[in-house]
DNA sequence: GGATGGATTGTTAGCGCTAACAACAAGCTC
DNA sequence: GAGCTTGTTGTTAGCGCTAACAATCCATCC
């Protein structure tokens, strides 16, 4: 693999040789600084390509302290939506400049937070970036004082520290409204887990739309993002409407794939959907739309997040101190949703 | 944020100063060099937390030529299979002590591919891993002479360079022979894209089972991973399956997706899985018990792949040859395949 | 008792780069 | 033409660290 006497690449000094100049005046060259005369310029230039030279990221980063890099914190990214987040990071990243680096917290505690955080520093990047994270990391990230700029992504609204977010709580309400709108006396809702505040945003903005129409709040279901959990509140609900109770005919479940579970103990409760029972779902993965039946969702832009989050450290490098937009979600009707069936 | 005058981090000098010793010996102690007195490395121990001292990476790179760190090239992270093996690989580099860059292509171009690696190695990676890309990214990976360890990792057995892979043709084998026991005459195939090499022994696996059986060999439907796609070819295959066509009891599907995009076709156009057709997907993603119906699919250990990814980098930068052995699949059967339809 | 050798510690140099300043030429003003 | 500016280039120092070597101490041996 590596040629073993490969010659060391070239330096900043060899093009100074070749091209007749101080390396200084390539250091200038390199970083585009101005007062530097075209013909020497184009000479130095030259002498950069025929060397084949790049500039050592580790040398520069030692003398100006930046590396030219952020590093990502994050738990979950095995799930649609961080994964989502982070291709329009890194895509965003590069468009900048950046590189960008990697830590997943093994747990959500405030320890590998800080193991995380602590990490990236000693690597000297120019700023650390939160995603999805939750539990005691999220609390963590608050107090943190760390010396770089630390910047959260769909966390939710957090005053403590910049953040970019989706407006969790008007998805909920959006779907919420969909299906009183439909004739739904209420809605029942299946959670996220409790310490994730994305889960909780969907939770007040369901809560809220209920009230403001003044339908009763049922207790809700709590589920963990997982299939599995969504299955189970399924059947817990399927009992419900066997029991007689008939305010059990719409469900707002707080992502997709605890839908797809949910849809799943329906149907092999022997319940229609959307005959017996409407379920709406959140995030809009890609598979929604072949669910059994298509699912009525609501569209969170992840990629524009991770735009929006480099963005947002950008400007905090600058110094500049924007103040971010949450990005709107959007509800998509599929075939999950339909009239309140008519109760006896 | 960042506490403007805020005092520099403290470096090696600072801890010999307080520790009363010279900044070498406190380099000993923070490596982990034999031959320093009990005393003194206790000593140091203490200076080090008191003012909470960490290493620069930055300033050990540039004098080691090594920044314990690997580069991860890729394309599709948003896909279950690349992020779960993000996952391994991040967790079983941290725990060697090496971080972890991402670089995300654009497109599967050579020139992606080699601007990626270009980036990698001016930041002095210690290593490259190139996972689950494909396309002319994919052949560029095998002409590449960069001057760090480039390591594949889900692309299939390749000669020319050392790589951690999934057996694809075992797997296609399982899944095929399972559906040709429970007596289906063949086995039609939605492949994934052309250019993936995991989609090419996919197809491979399941041709060779087929001819082991003495099985016709169908033409193959063509997919590219995504729902849709699977959608598309299950309305074909349904459309066979009306106009007459009775070897079409029995299908492999490349992967979960496309397999969920057939199942909700051939639910649209009447037909029942398994009775009328018997589905089997790939990878075996979370959701997938929770299809209607529950998918029978092949495991793949996307996270062993990515520890076994990271073992190898290891081998290969202590220059030991270690010879990966391919990762096996295991066939998971569910509620999705059946006995044979008896034809008229 | 002086030579020998291992364990421990310190000194020096330099990785590749940028920042700060110095040096010089060329063009201007009065 | 002295004094100024402006543009261009070079020189020097040092970021924080490790490698290589030098220096010291102390036990051991003949």
């Amino acid at each position: 693999m590596l040629p073993d006497g490969a010659p060391r690449a070239s330096a900043l000094s060899d093009v100074a040789v070749h091209a007749g100049v101080s390396h200084q005046t390539v250091s200038r060259v390199v970083n585009g600084h101005p007062n530097v005369a075209p013909a020497t310029r184009e000479r130095v230039q030259r002498a950069i390509t025929e060397l084949g030279y790049r500039p050592n990221t580790a040398a520069r980063a030692l003398v100006t302290g930046s590396t030219r890099s952020f590093g990502l914190v994050t738990s979950h990214i095995n799930q649609y939506g961080p994964a989502q987040t982070l291709l329009g990071l890194e895509k965003a990243a590069r468009a900048a400049g950046y590189s960008l680096g990697v830590a997943i917290l093994d747990d959500d505690s405030e320890a590998a937070m800080r193991e995380a955080v602590d990490r990236f520093v000693a690597q000297s990047v120019d700023a650390v970036v939160a995603l999805s994270t939750y539990g005691q990391a999220v609390e963590a990230l608050r107090r943190f004082e760390a010396p770089v700029p630390l910047i959260a992504v769909q966390v939710g609204r957090d005053e403590s520290r910049p953040t970019v977010w989706v407006a969790q709580e008007v998805g909920a309400e959006l779907a919420t409204r969909h299906l009183l709108e439909l004739g739904h006396r209420t809605v029942h809702h299946v959670t996220g887990p409790p310490d994730s505040l994305e889960a909780r945003g969907r939770m007040v903005g369901w809560r809220r739309a209920l009230e403001d129409a003044g339908a009763p709040v049922p207790e809700p279901l709590h589920g963990d993002w997982w299939p599995c959990s969504g299955h189970a509140a399924g059947r817990e609900l399927a009992a419900r409407v066997r029991a007689g109770q008939d305010d059990v005919t719409a469900v707002f479940v707080a992502n997709d794939q605890m839908a797809l579970g949910l849809l799943s103990a329906l149907a092999d409760e022997g319940l229609s959907v959307p005959g017996d029972v409407s379920v709406v779902g959140f995030d809009d993965v890609p598979e929604c739309a072949y669910f059994t039946p298509p699912l009525t969702t609501v569209r969170q832009d992840f990629a524009e997040l991770g735009r929006r989050g480099v963005e947002l450290v950008l400007a905090r490098l600058r110094g500049e101190p924007l103040e971010s937009q949450p990005v709107l979600p959007q509800l998509v009707v599929r075939r999950s949703t339909g009239p309140a069936r008519q109760t006896v």
